[in-house]
DNA sequence: AATGAATGAGGTTTCATTCAT
DNA sequence: CATGAATGAAACCTCATTCAT
């Protein structure tokens, strides 16, 4: 960021131009948001974005920052406490993603669906902890395990199938598939997999 | 398309272009395969490119045709004959997959990072409906199963997990996970799943 | 060059962009000769400008290799070969330098003016080049002298002094002093220089 | 200069804005000093610098005048006083001016490489009083001539020359010509030249 | 007086597409 | 049919200057 936002009225312009960049990538896709756009969407001068961003990649990764930011804490908000099974757990985080891959006018789809051109880390760093954490405490609590020695693997291979197959299905349209058919087949898959014991299989 | 070639040098003018797509993908990125060079690279001129193809979307439509197709001849050539066990079969099937992601220079690497920008029905049509044969067949011979009532789900989910985990394994190029142990967690994911009795649970 | 052009018209846009690009420059001085300008004095849009140079730098960098050929194909005209004194050389070749930089609506003085933000190694490479070449000639010719030792120091001195003294009283405008009398005073100096013993004084 | 400051912290102010532009300069190059930039450096916001400065132009001028006093003050430091041979005196002053060139990080040498863009007259004009007035009590002193005719031109010529020569041949790199060589050139060259006679030649 | 957010014209560059030859 | 020169809208970004606070 450029310059440090030291009055009022600039933080609310730094939050209005990500604002306006997230309409912007709704509204005409990512490659559709260009600064002009996002200038005169957020009412201000190209001049004025670049007083506060360095570049339109500086101003995407805010976005991606915030983004990351709603949703640990929107992740937080889910009721992990009341220890349900793993498999209500799961169904829940999927439901939770679905719901959030349909929000914002579909924000987020066109996110994911731009994963590998957008500065991600930040995000999947979020989800990926997020995970981890909650599976700790889960096989902890319920299984006395503690450890699983793949933990991070089976993460990674989750967190990214779960969301690339929900962005996929939402993204196809055909009437051939059914939400909750998918939530079922990933939680599924996902429950099975994550009670494998480790040791069992090569 | 414009016109459908239909002597001997139009079809190697098409076949050409499609390669020059190819290979400037491979080489500049996607963004970067940009019209005239693609014509530079098939040795024609840009003009001659738009004889044969509408537009930019035309073209890039007959690569993926194309890749479908490659794909799905490379897909048949795998021997699915010898009746391996379904761990095997699964393991085989994802081996290919990161063969053929790292083949190509990164051609397929940089399409299916793309995804959602390129018209890909064609190739997911052709891979689910090759799982979907295969599938049928062994579970047939080997379990007796007619029918896995929602096999179509499976074969969605599994078929979007695998691909798009062993795209963001090979993106990201940290040192925390191996190829192999990727493998193994997927393989071991997709064989619990496809075990499932698809009426135990819900 | 972006493109080598290979018809005729091709060569004259190129010819026709590098003039518009002098043109600009005497019309509104170095930073005033922007690309839309230049076009549109070439009669062309700014793409085809881009289409036969990589950047602005290589349109300037084609002015300058215009130049040096100028500037030497004008030297050669010079009759060098009556063998005059070395006074009446460098007093041609001084005023041959005014003549140039008040020809073409002076736009060489104003790339001299420019020089340090020009790529003029190779004007200067021309330059210094012919100055070596007459000298020695002259030398062996008249003095029987194989060789000044500090021929290149006393060429780089000479080159650099006339060439910029001249532009600075150009620029000037002052009428404190005329153009003979700089003249006359640049030719006592070099000529004063160039027939000093290089062993007699240190 | 919109308004004289009359206060001991009006004077601070255009004194560090002064001092900031040359910062800048010798930071970013000449382009790269812009307002916003040279108001930061200084400590004060954009408006402030407006405040006592009509324009970036009259910024530059002030600059430039501060330069021209620093020269003269650090001219007049020079030891004139002792007498030593003419060529010794030249020498000095050449050697006098490379020191400054590479002085102030730069600051000097970037200035006289955008000679023709700045407002130099003020110190061009400093340079010459005083290599007038010098040399009139030098001719005085040693050769009881009261005036050489052309002095101002020869000045002019000498005090051009190799200001420009020393420029060109920091800015140029090349290990070909050492700082020794040059300064002995041009000590030659002008010493040859203040000494001619002139009515010896015409 | 001082601030610094805001401006916006204008700069360089790209690229899918057309059309005269 | 083939060519490739030409287009021009539109992208990103900069910076001297103003003006409401």
């Amino acid at each position: 960021m450029r310059k440090k936002p030291q009055q009022k009225r600039s933080k609310q312009l730094v939050a209005s131009l990500i604002d306006a960049t997230a309409a912007c990538i709704v509204e005409h896709g990512l490659d559709g948001a260009t600064t002009p756009r996002i200038a005169e969407k957020a009412g201000v001068s190209v001049g004025s974005l670049y007083q506060y961003f360095d570049d339109k990649e500086a101003l995407i990764e805010a976005l991606m920052e915030k983004m990351a930011q709603d949703i640990g804490n929107a992740l937080n908000q889910l009721p992990w406490d009341k220890s349900p099974s793993l498999r209500d757990t799961v169904r829940s985080t999927i439901q939770f993603g679905f719901a959030l891959l349909n929000s914002s006018d579909g924000l987020y789809l066109e996110l994911v669906r731009n994963w590998h051109r957008l500065p991600t880390e930040i995000v999947m760093n979020t989800l990926q902890q997020h995970f981890m954490d909650i599976s700790r405490v889960y096989f902890l609590k319920n299984y006395h395990m503690h450890q699983i020695e793949d933990l991070h693997v089976r993460i990674f291979i989750i967190a990214n199938s779960t969301m690339f197959t929900m962005v996929r299905f939402i993204a196809q349209e055909s009437a051939l598939l059914s939400q909750e058919e998918i939530t079922d087949g990933l939680v599924n898959m996902v429950v099975g997999y994550l009670e494998l014991d480790s040791n069992t299989e090569n």
